[in-house]
DNA sequence: AATCGACGGTCAATGAGATTGACCATCCCC
DNA sequence: GGGGATGGTCAATCTCATTGACCGTCGATT
């Protein structure tokens, strides 16, 4: 058997990924962002904002999900709900001046990490890993 | 910028796994016992027992995680918590008749898992994948 | 032999990442 | 204009893990 199973290398994997961009985060100011809110400032419509399903559907994460993440940076004052005049049910999420501010800090942070981890294994392990993972993540069937 | 960052394929090959796994489990009849638990049955000496510290050593988890996990695992009477006569602080968890039975299955199942992995991904992928995460997750115990 | 730091186990609180189920209002197609 | 799909929300829960604080025992050093 080898030594620590898959699924632990995974899930330290990301642990100690999801570490060094809280770290990066709060070298940039970021104190109060969270890994988990950079799926907001990842996906999100800088100008004209996007609605919670849609970024939810963007992230890969149920709209519930989306929701908590949402509340907390409205709270924080990064993110505002407006009503959208195309649809009463809707409502469009959209940065606020300094959510505008992060969330280019956080896409810098994010894309930092994911250079350094690329020069960190070499290109074709990098893109290897990906490969891989997609398929263990998408096309695993019972 | 690439598809779904780094991080977030981490957790979903993750989770993949975790499910596939689950299923297996109660494939197994194994319906009260989680990935998590996996952890104890992997690593714990199936006649003389291992204390509750080393566990967590061996599995890469705190101890007080390791307690957790042990406590549920008592609970439903898998393990039982035996007093170390060699050290009075000590304590040796001791896999129960019922537990030797499902420790024996749960690594059936993990290895099962694994060899479907490997076998789904190429034995080169595969070791790339191993090789990549270790990396990642920076395998030096500090 | 007494001391004192390290170790083994425990309790309590917390965090981060998610999920499912249930609801209701609105939308849009037929 | 009915009725199923969609958008947002609330509530409850799950899993994997953490840190901090404590206490009793161990054992190496005085």
């Amino acid at each position: 058997m080898s030594e620590p199973d898959l699924g632990r290398l995974l899930l330290e994997a990301h642990r100690a990924l999801a570490s060094e961009l809280a770290g990066d985060m709060e070298e940039r100011g970021l104190n109060d962002v969270r890994a988990g809110h950079a799926a907001v400032f990842l996906h999100i419509d800088r100008r004209s904002g996007t609605r919670l399903t849609e970024l939810a559907r963007r992230a890969r994460i149920s709209k519930q999900g989306m929701m908590l993440v949402v509340d907390e940076l409205e709270t924080r004052g990064y993110v505002r709900r407006a009503s959208d005049p195309a649809d009463a049910r809707a409502k469009v999420v959209k940065l606020t001046a300094r959510g505008r501010t992060v969330a280019t800090e956080c896409r810098r942070a994010v894309q930092s990490l994911e250079t350094r981890t690329k020069r960190a294994l070499g290109d074709r392990r990098y893109d290897g890993l990906r490969d891989a993972l997609a398929d263990i993540a998408g096309e695993d069937p019972e």
